[in-house]
RNA sequence: GGAGGGAUGGGUGAGUGGUUAAAACCGCCAGACUGUAAAUCUGGUCGCUUAGCGUACACAGGUUCGAAUCCUGUUCCCUCCA
């Protein structure tokens, strides 16, 4: 399928990772020799990671199994200025605690994905904050500075694009690259990485850090980008209608997630599996050979596999089990998303409307009310036709109540 | 520093004194059809204790019976000139 000698090449390209890859053969080479070493950049914005970075998750996963070394890179630095790359509105500035606290999170999502600690092919996770906050003008002008020329700069894409347009763009945000590429010139000296990985987006920044420390440090480094995910129908991965698919469990839970999975397009299944779940790919082939209805096996698959990456295996038989019992048998299962409601306030006669809004089924009681009024709203499989219904602890069945919102979304209310 | 333009609901973007909780499009939710898919069609899309009430067109005041629309100040953004 390739031709590329490294496991860790190979893989991501037989699975269709690969966008752009610098210096195809020496990365190759240098992929197969010893333990490679790679990082890849991520935003400390969020207290947790969605989907959207599960393709990058995966990459620096697939080169710790092939024997390298998977270098995370927190970008607590250059959050506090914000990334401008898909600029627009400029980011309210963050404090450090709550870029912490938001390292913190992000942590825990890598946690099932990759294996941290010491050891030579041990994951690590690094703040740039480290060496940024620290660099000086002068010392920034002096090391990386001297390397970058406008007019290469000028001629990049996203930057001739905004310059064409006669868009403003900022100084700041024409940093913005020296920065990223300083941060690869520091991982270079500091942990001998001489891989940057990102989405396509990033190939620019990529390759001023390759130059950079091929200028500075006479060293060889690399870059390979990924594909950027959107969905068959153009869609941005990972945003559905309570915003993003996290993958932090108190976020969204393992049978929201596997659901996910489960209701992706037709047209994604094979490309998701690939890039989402470590299946062989003769077996993929198969899966992916399948039409009309039975590719529906195919999706049950790829929420198995993704939901037990992240949650684990017991999580995701549990979410599928929970989904058979839901979808096929309209019964109820504990692996629901499940919220607790005061014991007195059943007995008091809770609203129906106010209790999706307790599971989070609904953002507020009037969309509750809607779904109602269209015939979407179920509890325990019942119909609500009633927008002032109300709950009592009569309609506790084996302990919760079963709230519907369509056909797909369930959820389960406990007294408590 | 000077001159001008702008800030509208999740996004784009109409609206220039009352009929505007605010067009249209996108997104999103639901219904129908299906396979928990896509496409298509239909309805919905600020909140609440919903025949009503409360908030809302950057922020704070003012004019008016009545303001997203007019006036004043403030903040932020942009364009051109220096």
């Amino acid at each position: 399928m390739s031709d590329y000698k490294s496991e860790f090449l190979k893989t991501l390209s037989d699975r269709g990772f690969v966008k752009q890859v610098t210096h195809p053969a020496e990365v190759d080479a240098y992929c197969a020799s010893g333990v490679p070493v790679g990082y890849i950049g991520f935003d400390a914005t969020a207290d947790s990671l969605h989907v959207g970075s599960l393709l990058q998750i995966m990459l620096l996963r697939h080169l710790q199994k092939a024997g390298g070394k998977p270098i995370v890179l927190m970008g607590g630095g250059t959050t506090k200025v914000g990334d401008p790359t898909d600029k627009e509105k400029s980011r309210p500035l963050l404090t450090d605690e709550q870029i912490n606290a938001n390292m913190e999170g992000i942590k825990k999502a890598f946690q099932p994905f990759l294996k941290f600690g010491d050891g030579p092919t041990d994951a690590i996770m690094v703040n740039n904050d480290d060496w940024l906050s620290k660099l000086g003008y002068i010392e920034l002008l002096r090391e990386v500075g001297v390397h970058f020329t406008i007019n290469t700069m000028v001629k990049q894409d996203t930057v001739a694009r905004r310059l064409a347009a006669e868009q403003p763009y900022t100084f700041l945000e024409f940093n913005y690259l020296l920065m990223q590429s300083y941060d690869f010139l520091e991982l270079f000296r500091r942990h001998n990485c001489r891989m940057q990985i990102g989405g396509s987006d990033q190939w620019g920044n990529i390759v001023g850090g390759v130059n950079l420390i091929h200028k500075a440090e006479g060293g060889d480094a690399f870059g390979v980008t990924a594909h950027l995910i959107t969905t068959a129908s153009g869609g941005k991965m990972g945003k559905t209608a309570d915003g993003a698919v996290w993958l932090n469990a108190d976020r969204r839970s393992p049978f929201e997630y596997w659901q996910f999975w489960r209701n992706v397009e037709d047209a994604d299944v094979g490309r998701f599996l690939r890039l989402f779940t470590e299946l062989p790919l003769d077996e993929i082939a198969k899966l992916e050979a399948l039409e009309g209805a039975e590719i529906n096996t195919a999706k049950v698959r790829l929420a198995n596999e993704a939901t037990a990456l992240l949650h684990g295996e017991k999580a995701a038989n549990e979410s599928e089990a929970a989904a058979q019992a839901v979808f096929t048998q309209g019964a109820t299962a504990a692996a629901l998303p499940t919220a607790e409601v005061p014991t007195a306030d059943l007995e008091a006669g809770m609203l129906v409307a106010a209790a999706f809004a307790a599971t989070g089924l609904t953002e507020s009681n009037g969309e509750a009310r809607r779904l109602i009024k269209q015939g979407a709203a179920k509890v325990n499989d019942e119909k609500v036709t009633d927008q002032a219904a109300t709950l009592s602890t009569a309609d506790v069945v084996d302990g919760s109540i079963k709230l519907s919102a369509g056909k797909k979304r369930h959820a389960l209310l406990k007294p408590a």
